[in-house]
DNA sequence: ACCTCATTACGAAATATTTCGTAGAACTTC
DNA sequence: GAAGTTCTACGAAATATTTCGTAATGAGGT
């Protein structure tokens, strides 16, 4: 059994609890409905169905409950990024960083960072084969 | 409008295009069975999906169509790549490359070739505002 | 022409995801 | 304590995706 990806709708509520903490139904729908005219059941729902999936836990201490993700920010990006190397990259992590970096308006100081962070993935490939 | 990203069941069809080139229902069928079992008019029916979508054309000509892909590769991993970037990775590239290169087993050669393409751009980036 | 086999077309079932209406419980306010 | 508000539960509709059965069509061989 492998790890499955939160669909498109479930990202959007992990999103709001990973920068904001545990949150009310109330609180993710509002900023939700930020972007995109969502109702409060609609957000209710999803959020009930993500808490038995086992993505989410909800405290129902208080009569208005809260919840707050079971899984790290960067264990759900890690397993998003695997399904998308696998299904689009063929596997290559090369390809798929190129591709992220290329034509596109990454800035000089977001690459310097990468460059620094590459220099010490290198250095612990020290004593590796060629 | 922004442009949608195939289904997983597409994804699947367009790897062997782009691998094989242009190629009828069966020969798609084969290889996906390889992977799994799956029926042949279920692949012929995602692959008709996808001519009327506009993913896939297909030449009539002969009794058993050939079909092609109409997007290139790349352009199609860089769109899946852009939704995953502002879905799960806030747009940061830098992140995403990151968790790409991080604890798994990118071996020296990728990692070297990824760094002399990150030379590339920073040089490319030489008159920019720091 | 007839039979067989491979192919396409079509519709519909099965599954997954997203959306929301309605009901009832719990709290607030007057 | 009645009225209004906020919340959860639940079911079901709406949409999207995947799967496949059946029928019709065409091609090839006998």
């Amino acid at each position: 059994m492998s790890k499955s990806t939160p669909t498109d709708a479930e990202l959007e509520v992990l999103n709001v609890l990973w920068t904001k903490g545990p949150s009310t139904v109330r609180e993710i729908n509002e900023m939700l409905s930020r972007e995109k005219e969502v109702g409060y059941t609609t957000t209710l729902k999803i959020m009930q169905i993500m808490t038995v999936k086992g993505l989410l836990e909800r405290d129902e201490s208080s009569r208005t409950h809260v919840y707050k993700p079971l899984m790290k920010e960067s264990d759900t990006q890690r397993t998003m990024m695997d399904k998308l190397l696998n299904s689009a990259f063929g596997g290559s992590a090369s390809k798929l960083v190129m591709q992220a970096l290329g034509n596109n308006k990454t800035t000089k100081a977001e690459l310097d960072e990468i460059r620094k962070f590459l220099d010490d993935q290198l250095e612990n490939k020290k004593g590796e084969r060629e």
